[in-house]
DNA sequence: TAAAAATATGCATATTCACGCAAAATTTAG
DNA sequence: CTAAATTTTGCGTGAATATGCATATTTTTA
């Protein structure tokens, strides 16, 4: 048999199946596993297929959203999401929202670190399920097409029945005076929910929002644990919220 | 024997088996291996064939997907796609699973569509998302990273407290003796209890899958009620599962 | 953290290939 | 028709490619 035939055949699996094991394509083709492990090598150069540990993996249904969406402010996002980060440790159970500002922080996560994150949002879900050392833990429920987020009662009934270490909310307003604020009735219950359900919380903000007020109210600045935003912590915008004292602020 | 004339001998074998062998030619035509060579390579400069170390291949048969993201087959997975549509009525709960080709199904759901759709698959989460008049909900779970779907026993619980009116799953595997089957143990069992929580069950499949056997169970075909392929419903190939006498064929 | 599985690497072996050259076949010119 | 010119072919040699095995290394899993 040609190798080119073995790579067409190959081809056809992965893209049936999804996934092939390189035992299974060694006794289909009757060649032994390292001669398979080179055409995966060969193919996967050619991007053809995904070569992973113990066979490979068809690229199309792996990575459907590519599309490069501009994000606002993604500098500021990045910088926030760095100081999120630096709040893991490893074995912690994570709670986290939707938002571009923690898809940057699903992507930044280190490939290294162990840990169990809950997502009630599926883009933030997908993202994280890259990491292969994360354990993906998706909160479903009915999708709602605004904010891209599942909501509804049995949200709240799932996140009543779990205990995290850590919670990364995002904000629509933010200020002094009216503490963290949404316009989406159904998103609101569940972000409280999901401060119910977390030992500690962080809200990440770009600065830009600060003073912004939304119509209906999530929660107090004293009641989450950290305001994270790409300020450095001393400049005396956060003045205002220092001395509100409980939050620490990254 | 005249140059010219092995070069439309050769031709011609090689549309006819898409392949050959130098040594195989050498011997039909009677003539060294050398020569053979040579006409492969004038035969590869005129593109008329893909000379590979061994032989050569028809060029068309060669790598039938060039462009990396694509989907295989997505002709027949947009035909598959109609079919299955087209048993979608008006404010039905619709469960679906995931993969390519149920992705193609929730792009393709007509826009005006009012209806319910479970789905255990972030991705389809986010494609059915777009339609206006659908809600969606999603069965959260651990999210398994091979397959890309939710899975785990709060899947279970979450599909045992509901009945759909149709419900759309894939397969790996599909044959007359081992009916549905499937590589991975946690994504057969959230089939499983997708097929229950069903009334009616509908598998898509392009027939290229058909007598594929993987090595776990999902389901015999009696089990489920409609077979929908991209043949024409009356394909003799279709004939064993006809025979079967339960499921509808599309 | 240790055992097991998968992988990478070097090497031996067997084909397959390219190149030069001379013989054979074909074409061309006279 | 014949001889020279040209093209084609076959063979020997060494290079390149493909494959499997042994072993060391990495990754996964329990």
């Amino acid at each position: 048999m040609l190798k080119e035939e073995r790579h067409k055949i190959i081809l056809r699996e992965v893209n049936l199946h999804n996934k092939v094991l390189t035992n299974d394509l060694s006794e289909l083709l009757e060649v032994s596993e390292d001669t398979i492990r080179r055409d995966l090598n060969e193919l996967d150069e050619l991007e053809m297929i995904l070569k992973v540990h113990g066979g490979a993996m068809s690229k199309t249904f792996h990575y459907p959203f590519n599309g490069q969406n501009r994000v606002y402010a993604l500098e500021a996002k990045k910088t926030i999401a760095q100081k999120a980060i630096a709040l893991f440790k490893k074995d912690m159970l994570i709670l986290v929202e939707g938002g571009t500002t923690i898809m940057e922080i699903s992507k930044q996560i280190p490939a290294d670190l162990h840990a169990t994150v809950f997502t009630v949002c599926p883009q933030v879900a997908i993202s994280l399920a890259e990491h292969e050392n994360l354990e993906v833990i998706t909160i479903g429920g009915r999708l709602s097409k605004n904010s891209n987020i599942h909501t509804g009662a049995s949200v709240i009934n799932e996140l009543a029945a779990i205990k995290t270490d850590l919670c990364i909310i995002g904000t629509n307003g933010i200020s002094v005076e009216n503490g963290l604020t949404d316009s989406d009735w159904e998103v609101v219950q569940v972000i409280k929910a999901m401060i119910r359900s977390a030992k500690k919380t962080a809200v990440v903000c770009i600065a830009e929002k600060f003073d912004s007020v939304q119509k209906i109210k999530i929660a107090d600045i004293k009641d989450v644990d950290y305001v994270i935003t790409e300020l450095d912590p001393d400049s005396p915008v956060l003045d205002v919220y220092r001395r509100e004292g409980k939050p620490g602020l990254l």
